[in-house]
DNA sequence: TTGTGTATATTCACTGGTTAGTATACACAA
DNA sequence: TTGTGTATACTAACCAGTGAATATACACAA
């Protein structure tokens, strides 16, 4: 109960969250989570009622983390606004050369239980990855350019087509290049007020 | 033998073709193939080693097909170059609209084995990106772009990034986006041999 | 035409292991 | 004594892969 102490409820998402992203949903066990915890199958159950309330614990716990660390790289990276954009590029691009990479698990997730598109862990994929759409489109519209919300879309497009490019060719140039796209299409964006294309 | 009959292999790989493509690959068991083909599981261990190189078999079973629509849909849509590009996604988005379409099963299939990135059935998924790349670079290379390669490649991330967000939100409004967006790309593309951007 | 050998193709029944989920009991703190 | 949390041991189903026997088809010799 003491706030720098661990609940069980934490180590069971934790041992989860290595796991069904490591090497997917269906390939780990219920079991294997409780081992890796440190406990048995039966507390586990005491904790979340069924395995795919555990799934979705698992990518909720990924949420805002996830999220955070994309802010923290546009943030960080110096620059005009397309220049900040493709910062988020090249550091995952770092990030996805490390071995331990396994892509995006809200859509290595989605991939898996395509089959069940109602199934609430890919309802939660979904929230994700609209509310990365609406900050990048909250951060377009503050800077005065016009179609910010398509803009925003067209980005996320790049991310998504990234991740599923480099987890097929374990090549983080796919990444690098996704990159380069997104500063295009930020730099050729008009600004909100302009005249039309004709 | 006769060449308008089915032989037993093929009866295989289509089976397992709607089963893993709609279910996913390790939701469907080697029974289930068997039974959806018609014999026994004793039967499809004759044809097939391993459940592994069924599912190579599934992957390999799909290249040629895809490839081919994918050149189709860009020969039958009329009007410039960028046009083209734009009507791939435009019948890609139709199709996605069918409640059997379940996304790219070389990128599910990739999602799903991601903890063996030397799995046969991966390097399948990434031959098949490759010739899709490659062609689209031959494309924009024999219609005088320069960096026709990048092109290509960037046409490509926008695809995998609509299959993988059209599955999440299940709306084919995104992939409209990325076409688009590559109808964009492709139009700010420069003529070969025009001045460098320095 | 009949018989025999051989390779191909198919089935039944099984193994050893894994799976999600549960019935029951026990420890301990408020 | 009541509620919270944990463990042992279990169920009933499922899974990838296999052993042994069998059916079919065709080639070739007598």
């Amino acid at each position: 109960m003491a706030t720098g102490q661990k609940t069980t409820r934490e180590r069971i998402v934790e041992a989860a969250t290595k796991l069904f992203y490591g090497e997917g949903i269906r390939a780990v066990s219920v079991d294997a989570v409780a081992a890796k915890a440190g406990l048995t199958k039966r507390t586990l159950y005491y904790h979340f009622a069924s395995k795919d309330d555990l799934i979705v614990a698992y990518l909720e716990g990924r949420d805002q983390p996830n999220l955070a660390a994309f802010r923290r790289w546009f943030d960080e990276t110096p620059g005009p606004l397309a220049d900040k954009v493709r910062g988020i590029f090249v550091e995952l691009a770092i990030s996805a050369g490390k071995p331990s990479w396994k892509g995006c698990g809200f859509l290595r997730t989605t991939a898996e239980l395509a089959a069940m598109p109602r199934h609430p862990a890919i309802r939660a994929g979904a929230a994700h990855k609209k509310k990365f759409e609406a900050w990048l489109a909250g951060v377009f519209a503050e800077a005065g350019l016009a179609e910010a919300e398509r803009l925003a879309r067209r980005i996320v497009l790049l991310l998504d087509g990234s991740f599923a490019q480099v987890l097929l060719h374990r090549d983080p140039a796919y990444m690098e290049e996704a990159g380069a796209a997104a500063h295009a299409l930020v730099e050729m964006a008009r600004p909100r007020g302009g005249t039309g294309t004709a």
